[in-house]
RNA sequence: CGGGGAUUGGCGCAGUUGGCUAGCGCGCCGCGUUUGGGACGCGGAGGUCGGAGGUUCGAGUCCUCUAUCCCCGACCA
């Protein structure tokens, strides 16, 4: 992408009531616009990142046979009443709204019990089990509050999985290739490190869920890391009952803040009963399916990215979700440093190397500082002086040191 | 939903105890000088001050209502 072409611009200041900075960033970096409270839009620059952050979790979801779906933004009253969540007393967050012909129907907050419903029609037997489908839906929720920036919105978007299984037994294995699964998308997004599968409360089938949770200083949760075990507690389970349990001692325990970004829950037959969702089994008894559910807040996560990977000059994008690998910037307009800037920019796209490329007329520290607010993992510069030397400047967002390459070396050092 | 703060060109802000054609910075347009870390000069365009009502000779400044945004709290992926 040409930055003459892309119809957003970096801004220097950002209003001073917007105090988190994952929203300071990607509002000065133009990744997203403040639609209203909680509600952003995703500019080019940003929906590159949701995409290429949905990229490695459908890679991950896909690898433990889920199959992917979408459902209706749009969901009828009645089988919410099943469950007894359609009662606003019981589920806070709803958005309702009305057909021409005045019955109700509310815009999706959760997709829980529509799978289970629409589940109804395709499982019967055993052999239909298990079942895993997700989906990435934008989800609706009529929050008192939102807050920080991305983080929490009243309109974002979710990876959400459910997986129906035959007993406890399948589902517990599916349950430990989810957690599994989860590992992996957290460690490819560049926040393994700091993501802590956390206890937190359950409901009706187990003492605990977990929650994945990462460290973060404008999250909205406390939990409690045990690191010698590599686990968490959330604040919300944290007695001596679940302390036993998990055989922990209170004094090992170091309170953080942290972000939740990812939620697996076990429903036991909760739902299925309240739902009828039944299979038959092998000796042809009837069977309420166990369910499972799995969430990934996609776009929480890329604010969670923005504010832990940042520094004091702008994002910084792991190369796994970055909008492009490359910024390349052209340093005036004489003929041929266009002409060499021109070239590589079309040897690298071709090459399937996405670059945003700063052909804007602009003085060199304006470039630098867009090209660091941006956050995009290399940086690579043409001008008079590269051209004259006959090299290429490289240098990395994470690096202060710049070094001079040839042209047709620069492929193998751009590693994904 | 309780408490606090805010709303003035595209963006960020200032605007005294009400007083004349509402300012500043950034950005934008034009010309020129510059050109490796957000340059500079000159000349421009752009706002009726969130909305409604009221007080007043006169309202961005005061009053009432209302909408929206932000923060803290309660609640949540």
């Amino acid at each position: 992408m040409r930055l003459t072409k892309l119809f957003t611009r970096t801004s220097k200041t950002v209003a001073a009531d917007e105090v988190s900075k994952n929203a300071q960033l990607l509002i000065r970096a133009g990744f997203v616009h403040k639609e209203m409270a909680g509600v952003y839009a995703y500019t080019p620059l940003g929906l590159k990142v949701l995409e290429n952050i949905k990229s490695i979790v459908r890679e991950e979801m896909n690898a433990v046979d889920s199959q992917e779906l979408i459902m209706t933004n749009l969901q009828p009253s009645a089988i919410w009443e099943e469950t007894g969540r359609w009662d606003d007393k019981v589920v806070d967050v709803w958005f309702k709204t009305k057909l021409k012909d005045d019955s109700e129907i509310g815009l999706a907050w959760s997709h829980e019990e529509p799978i289970v419903d629409m589940m109804k029609q395709y499982v019967t037997s055993y052999k239909d089990l298990p079942i895993s489908v997700y989906q990435f839906q934008t989800k609706l929720r009529n929050e008192l509050r939102s807050k920080s920036g991305i983080m929490r919105g009243r309109e974002f978007l979710m990876k959400d999985m459910y997986s129906l299984t035959q007993d406890a037994k399948q589902h517990d294995e599916y349950y430990d290739s989810v957690k599994e699964a989860y590992k992996k998308v957290y460690d490819r997004l560049g926040i393994g490190e700091d993501t802590y599968i956390t206890f937190a409360s359950g409901g009706a089938f187990t003492k605990f869920s977990h929650e994945f949770q990462t460290i973060c200083e404008t999250g909205e949760d406390t939990i409690y890391l045990h690191r010698g075990k590599n686990i968490a507690i959330n604040e919300e389970v944290l007695d001596e009952d679940s302390l036993t349990k998990l055989d922990i001692k209170r004094e090992d325990l170091e309170e953080v803040k942290s972000s939740e970004v990812g939620n697996i829950f076990n429903f036991g037959t909760d739902k299925s009963e309240k739902m009828d969702l039944t299979f038959t089994d092998e000796d042809g008894n009837r069977q309420f399916v166990h369910l499972g559910s799995y969430g990934i807040g996609i776009s929480r996560v890329m604010g969670v990215i923005a504010e832990k990977l940042s520094d004091d000059r702008g994002l910084v994008w792991p190369k796994s979700v970055a909008p492009a690998l490359v910024y390349l910037i052209r340093l005036g307009d004489e003929p041929e440093v266009v002409k060499q800037a021109d070239e590589l920019y079309e040897k690298l796209t071709s090459e399937g190397i996405e670059v945003l490329y700063d052909d804007r007329d602009m003085r060199a520290g304006e470039k630098f500082a867009d090209a660091d607010l941006i956050g995009i993992p290399y940086r690579l510069v043409i001008s008079s002086k590269t051209v004259e030397q006959g090299v290429i400047e490289l240098k990395e967002r994470t690096s202060e040191d710049t070094k001079s390459v040839q042209f047709a070396e620069i492929s193998n050092l751009l590693t994904r």
